[in-house]
DNA sequence: GAATAATGTGTTTATTTTACACATTAAACG
DNA sequence: CGTTTAATGTGTAAAATAAACACATTATTC
């Protein structure tokens, strides 16, 4: 077999040393890492925005983000990122997707590597304290600043996905809920109705949810029994899949 | 609401002038791309390998990559390691994840876009030219070369969960293929045996396979009839997913 | 206390999945 | 050439799951 002498590859011919040269100078890219922070209100799927200071982007919305800085782990960025914004901590994360595009920043090549979390908005902790940055309906965006619209459909994609797959809807809700608030949750973030009594079935069904004897305070109707959901119990009996669906 | 003038962020506070001075210079990162590159033969999940160069790991196997460059789009510099290292293009790919972990590079920070592709790896134009890079059984890997095996580890993963919401398989396989070497991609990559019975059952239902009337040749048995993959009609009639299941 | 509006529950039907057995065909072998 | 062999190709019954659907119950409101 002829030997292929290929320079441009760094894991197999070249030298450390000459890696730690190309590593060090001309190779480097600025790194971002952006967050869609995605809440749940009023019966919507919202998203934390901030309005962009860029000329380009005059008036512009956009999601929260900061460069990497080069000591510094992916996933802890992203942590800083929401902590400085929303003052939480132990959010639901995962990483989504990177975006490289070449014209994306105006600044020049900006390789942002996108995250997605899932807050309780009711959560006590959480403090907005920049008057730039606002919760949005997600279905209402139909622009943003950099490609932050491409970004966050394809988050929000991500999230119709998972969300019927991993119990990810009871980060966007209280520890404590009703099964009509966790409905509401899943047709609004699917985008479709569901047969009330089959979802209580399904869900009673899972044996996930733990009654804890309350019931919903100050609703205008007859209130709901409330339930928690039990990570540890789901962590033990969660299923392997094993099937063909498409 | 209190005015929060936090000076790290970069999309809302600061000038774009200030933002090219600090993407200019020290907050930059080397990217590189690196390729999972798998395939099937002999009824194993595959995937190819290169032999490291490196000292630090020196007789360890490592994935194809290669760093970006800067004028690079990041699907791009994916496409040109896959073309370099076997000459195919066209071939499905897909991102996975990006890993940064500082310690991952010993030639200091590298963060990695990582791809997968699904190659048939009885391609005309596969061509391995370099003699260092070989076909490694997926389940026999125990160890590889910077955190490469995490990386795998990661696609591997992914694949497993996609190929049963998507049509991959038909990828590493021949445009032409018998129901015995579908089901064997299946049970192969998601490590179980299924009733050959309902399979077919399965796949007739979908109606996205095409008779083609042909044989298997050269099989020292009974020749199976041979299918192709209809991806138009796939591409119609796929199923808008909305269900709950975990 | 009557009207209202949402909660809470069960059954029937349809669909999907699983389990399972035998006839058919071409190759291999004597 | 006939027999053996080993894989292909097909159908049906049972079980599990999902879908469709209606009415009694309870707390609030008026």
């Amino acid at each position: 077999m002829i030997k292929h002498n290929d320079s441009a590859h760094f894991n197999n011919i070249k030298t450390l040393s000459a890696i730690q040269t190309e590593v060090k100078s001309i190779n480097r890219i600025a790194l971002s890492v952006d967050c869609v922070i995605f809440g749940f209100d009023e019966n919507k799927l919202k998203v934390l925005l901030i309005r962009s200071d860029l000329k380009t982007f005059q008036g512009k919305w956009s999601l929260l983000g900061d460069l990497v800085d080069p000591v510094e782990e992916l996933d802890s960025a992203a942590i800083r990122i929401l902590k400085q914004r929303t003052g939480l901590d132990e959010v639901y994360m995962e990483q989504v997707k990177t975006f490289g595009g070449l014209g994306r920043h105006p600044a020049g090549r900006v390789v942002t590597v996108t995250y997605y979390s899932l807050i309780n908005i009711q959560n006590h902790k959480l403090r907005i304290l920049d008057n730039e940055i606002h919760w949005h309906d997600v279905d209402d965006i139909v622009q943003l600043a950099f490609d932050h619209k491409q970004i966050l459909d394809t988050s929000y994609q991500q999230l119709q996905r998972r969300i019927q797959e991993h119990p990810l809807a009871f980060s966007l809700l209280p520890k404590k809920f009703s099964l009509r608030e966790l409905q509401n949750v899943y047709e609004a973030i699917l985008g479709a109705k569901m047969d009330r009594r089959n979802f209580r079935k399904k869900f009673f069904a899972m044996d996930f949810l733990v009654d804890i004897d309350e019931v919903e305070q100050d609703v205008p109707h007859r209130p709901g029994k409330l339930y928690k959901f039990n990570y540890g119990k789901y962590e033990k009996k969660k299923k392997k899949w094993v099937g063909i669906d498409f």
